[in-house]
DNA sequence: CCAGCTTTGTGCACGCGTTCACAAAGGCAT
DNA sequence: ATGCCTTTGTGAACGCGTGCACAAAGCTGG
């Protein structure tokens, strides 16, 4: 169940723009699209750099990916990065996408209006709850689960939005890929596996979280060096240790770091 | 207004722990934590590699900064690991944590129980509008935001997310560095621009999706390598420009790629 | 037409992260 | 007690991503 074999399936790098490109290129087009909203004409790369919070030298490697459409001694033209990233990142079509799972966030991203905003449309949402089939969500109505694959293509859908609880998403991770859906956006805590040349990204609020966390007990470490970080307290692992095996010594103790 | 000035400050490498290995922590514990509820006493680092969805390598690399707390021959002790993966993640400790902007978003966010799981705490929700303060969101009340420094003060909050509006989000995120809050987590579409000292990490829906959008182009590019892709057509951007500018010449056209 | 200024595009070096491959370590069976 | 087998911990190589620094390019003013 779930083996969990994901190698990062090739990706991009087919022949040109690398990833950490690809994921910044929205980042460039949403500080464009609002210049371009305020009619600015031109951006140097310092600049939109700046709006961007990046490096000038890191954006314009970036956009040399593209073919570099910039004027040397004026900058880029913003109508015209606009259209190109847009293009690049296949904006200029559009994208029927389901949700999967109208809880709490599903209701709430069904409710987002970013989504139409740039090329995406919520094509149909998609329950597994009886009682919530046949209600309106967000001028959508809300269809059984059972049709899914129907719906997949009656729409040529393929991309899905995953956010069920984690216990059903792998399930409906497979229903989808099976469907015809090559990518995904998962917001269950899971680990799911898909065949080579699906596409898989992830949310998840408690590893960034968690994220944050480190790097406040960090901080929180380095203003107060003696604390209890630093020190090993002999206080056990409260419950943590069940069934205590043949443990060499050291339980809450010094913590034994012996390199080889 | 947003200088944007964001220098990946520092961060961890403090003393330890490369950043990519504490955003991988996270879905250790949580791969240990589903082997702890079915009492495992031992994994192998192949196994857990496996369930958490990376190389086993980096598993183990990863674990050696703390301290390698396992057993050749062997593996390593689930509840231990729980344990010591928890403690660095300074999640053996409560961490209260503030939701600004109590929309579609943030009422679903409170309403997550993923929260409370793992060491965080929803101290307060905040929000700006005076007919959403009172009333009860997931069992909290809301407070109207004219008393979020007070709020921060009086619970020690260090953790905030922002889920209120793209516009309000900078504004927001200054009260809540000036408060004291030395972590964000921000669900807007926007650059925070904070001081050192203060991680942000964001989470962003559309950045995802166009991301796979970028994906799902090529793999279509590749299967039908001749439609509409390399050759370039003389289709206009539709309504994608909305003001067309003195355009320099190609608009649809050649793509003018000139390399020096 | 030329000089000077601005800004792009990129060669290069460096550091981080990933992965392979293997020696050391430990348990277990005999 | 000894040898075998499993698995860890890590040295080393490699590749990607980042940022510096600069030459080339283009605009503008004279
Ligand atoms: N709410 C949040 O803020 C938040 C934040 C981060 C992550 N998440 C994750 O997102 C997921 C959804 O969270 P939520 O709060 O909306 O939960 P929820 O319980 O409110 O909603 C889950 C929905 O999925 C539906 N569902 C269950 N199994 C299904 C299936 N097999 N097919 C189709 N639909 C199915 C349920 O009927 C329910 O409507 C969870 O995995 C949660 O961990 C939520
Ligand atoms: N809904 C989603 O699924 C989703 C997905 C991705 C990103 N986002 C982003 O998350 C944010 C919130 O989305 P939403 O759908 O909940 O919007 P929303 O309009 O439903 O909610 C925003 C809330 O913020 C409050 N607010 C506004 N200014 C405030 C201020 N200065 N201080 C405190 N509160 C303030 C408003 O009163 C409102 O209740 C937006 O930036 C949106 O782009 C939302």
């Amino acid at each position: 169940m779930a083996t969990g074999r994901n190698h990062r399936p090739a990706t991009s790098r087919s022949r040109g723009i690398p990833e950490a490109t690809v994921a910044r290129l929205p980042l460039y087009l949403r500080a464009l699209t609002a210049l371009s909203e305020r009619s600015v004409p031109t951006v140097s790369s310092e600049e939109l750099a700046a709006a961007a919070g990046v490096n000038s030298a890191k954006l314009r490697k970036d956009f040399s990916y593209l073919g570099s459409y910039g004027t040397r001694g004026v900058g880029y033209d913003v109508e015209y990065l606009v259209y190109q990233i847009s293009r690049e990142l296949g904006l200029t079509q559009d994208w029927p996408v389901v949700i999967v799972g109208i809880g709490n966030l599903g209701a709430a991203l069904a409710n987002y209006g970013g989504f139409a905003s740039r090329g995406f449309r919520v094509a149909a949402l998609i329950d597994a709850d009886p009682t919530l089939a046949g209600r309106t969500v967000a001028g959508i109505e809300v269809e059984h689960a059972d049709g899914l694959e129907q719906i997949i293509a009656d729409n040529g859908v393929s991309i899905g939005v995953i956010a069920t609880p984690a216990g059903s998403a792998q399930q409906v991770c497979d229903r989808l890929v099976a469907a015809g859906v090559t990518s995904i956006l998962n917001f269950a805590p899971t680990v799911l596996s898909v065949p080579e040349g699906v596409d898989v990204r992830k949310v998840d609020l408690s590893i960034e979280l968690q994220i944050l966390a480190f790097h406040e007990q960090r901080k929180a470490g380095e203003e107060a060096p003696e604390e209890e970080e630093t020190a090993p307290p002999a206080a056990p692992p409260a419950a943590a240790v069940t069934k205590k095996r043949s443990e060499p010594g050291p339980d809450g103790d010094v913590p034994a770091v012996m390199p080889a």
